[in-house]
DNA sequence: CTGTTAGCGCCTTCAA
DNA sequence: TTGAAGGCGCTAACAG
């Protein structure tokens, strides 16, 4: 692979000239300009960053701790990091973390060593083993979603709690009465603030919650089926439902229509998310969209005009959600 | 951010030393070697792998350009290649380049750049603008299921052809003679694999294909729609239908629902992926499974061997799916 | 067992 | 308008 020193010697130049060619940094005569940019063509010569790096300290890299790229909504928001870093000439370093901290630890060590410019940070699992790392260096860092306690970071996140409630009061506004909550582990922050929403939104329309409506399980389909199953085998079953995210509000259409349940005939449900495939499932899903592509957009802006040297006050942002409706959600049979 | 030789100078010895006790590269005595550590560890030091990497050629990082990482396919396979890595101590750099070859051009450029040690090509666009770049470099190329005309790289990619027979023959053994497939479009080359792979299990079935029953469309959930609404207002609609991957699977079973048609009572309904998803939609997709998490890593796995120097004549893998039956296939209905 | 030294490829004063 | 030279942080001969 091509040197700088190399090119130089053919087109019979310093090195410093080519550099200033490169950088347009200080006047060069055409005619050394274009022999020049000629013998750089004609070599292939590609700039090394890591060399450019060592002397200017910076990478034009971020990194990028996620639980998951194969959650369908964070594959959406790394998406958004990519491209808009992408537009300003930076790459992305991917981290799968599984909510494991020793794996996490070790990305965020990884990052450090290639002196990243700046992270992005879904932080699942605990920030203790990570905080260690971070003591002695300053990488700029903004937090996705997940907000960390003791830390003052720029914050970008989902307004769950909005969702829950828009999404719940869409329900009552149909007319429901027994509305359930398909909710995900209880320790999950963002699945907490969803259900939060739903309880708010029944509690403004007079409506006491049934404890007996609201199931915890995995955030996932299967949770969302064994959920749903629970729920249509009450003796007073709900005839709506609210699936904090539509992975779960997928699983319990499936279980409904397992047990025979017609959507929405018998059983309304909403989702949470606004996946791509929930505008195409049998029946076609009512949910809240959320911006998580605007949100890895923003977050990656964000980051890099910190990383450029802009100060101020921790921002802290909560995107709001919008609802949708589809097919899954209807005024309930009249029986109820 | 500390550097070694302030390291050095903290715990009164050469930079040599502080390098050779990190990378125990030559015996050290055990006093000044816990000297060391312990300075290293009260300093916070993290070694600087872009100086590193200068001096070593390579940055143990390798870069991953794929079309899009919210395709749930694509992403799998993201996933098993970032597994790999990280655990021999790579890092992945993402780079969507969104089939368009301008795009992809200049993430290969800045990939370079960065001096990445090895490529994971998913080449969705055409290859012809990344030759010029590739041409002056040396860097080692795994390509992951696209194959690309005048290269010589390792291969691994998933067996279309054989996706489409299986899935086919399945619904040939339930009993269906007018059986349709709803294809991706005709330019994209796994989508007319699996288009073969049809024809010949009907062919091979004695049936002769009507040309009235394959669909070309998008490769997502709103092309799966579509196609299945046409098919099932033929006159003569098919009983069933294989579709070249889950997304349109998914769709076509919207369109069924929609028309009410039921699946698989009236309707027998295949798929290609198996996506997570595809185990809970109404009802139950039955779908040929690709290993691609385990394309991934083996992906990576053959690409960081070959960056560390195995060569022998480029190896060409092809991975088969396994068919996996749920509710959304039956025999025909008997007036069928 | 330990230190000195010469680069890796590039940018950037400082001189001319 | 151009070149020479030093140094970014680290590794690896080469000497002791």
């Amino acid at each position: 692979m091509a040197t700088m020193k190399q090119v130089a010697e053919r087109a019979g130049v310093s090195t410093s000239t080519v550099s200033h060619v490169i950088n347009r940094t200080r006047a060069v005569s055409g005619e050394v300009r274009e022999r020049v940019l000629a013998t750089i063509d004609a070599m292939g010569y590609i700039p090394n960053a890591m060399a450019r790096g060592l002397k200017n300290d910076k990478t034009t890299t971020i990194g990028v701790s996620i639980p998951d790229n194969t959650n369908p909504c964070l594959a959406e928001l790394l998406r958004g990091i990519e491209d808009a870093a992408f537009e300003v000439g930076y790459n992305i370093m991917l981290c799968n973390g599984y909510e494991d901290p020793q794996r996490q630890a070790a990305h965020l060590r990884g990052l450090i060593e290639k002196r990243i410019d700046g992270l992005v940070l879904v932080a699942g699992a605990a920030r203790d083993e990570l905080a260690p790392l971070l003591a002695h260096q300053r990488v700029p860092i903004v937090l996705a979603d997940h907000e960390v306690p003791d830390v003052d970071s720029d914050f970008i996140g989902l307004d769950h709690e909005a969702t829950g409630y828009v999404a719940t009061r869409h329900l009552v506004e149909l007319g429901h009465r027994r509305i359930a909550c398909v909710a995900g582990p209880e320790a999950e922050p963002a699945g907490r603030e969803r259900l939060a929403g739903y309880r708010r939104a029944l509690e403004q329309a007079g409506l006491v919650p049934d404890p007996a409506l609201v199931i915890h399980g995995a955030p996932d389909a299967a949770g969302g089926h064994a959920a749903a199953q629970a729920l249509l085998a009450l003796a007073a079953p709900p005839s709506a439902l609210f699936a904090c995210n539509d992975l779960m509000a997928l699983g319990a259409l499936c279980a409904a229509q397992e047990a025979g349940i017609a959507v929405p005939g018998q059983l309304s449900v909403a989702g949470g998310d606004d996946l791509g495939i929930a505008a195409f499932s049998s029946p076609r899903l009512t949910s809240v969209a959320q911006p998580l592509y605007a949100m890895g957009r923003q977050l990656a802006e964000l980051l890099i005009r910190r990383i450029r040297g802009e100060d101020g006050p921790c921002r802290r942002l909560r995107l709001q959600g919008a609802l949708v409706v589809r097919h899954s959600s209807a005024p309930p049979a009249p029986g109820h």
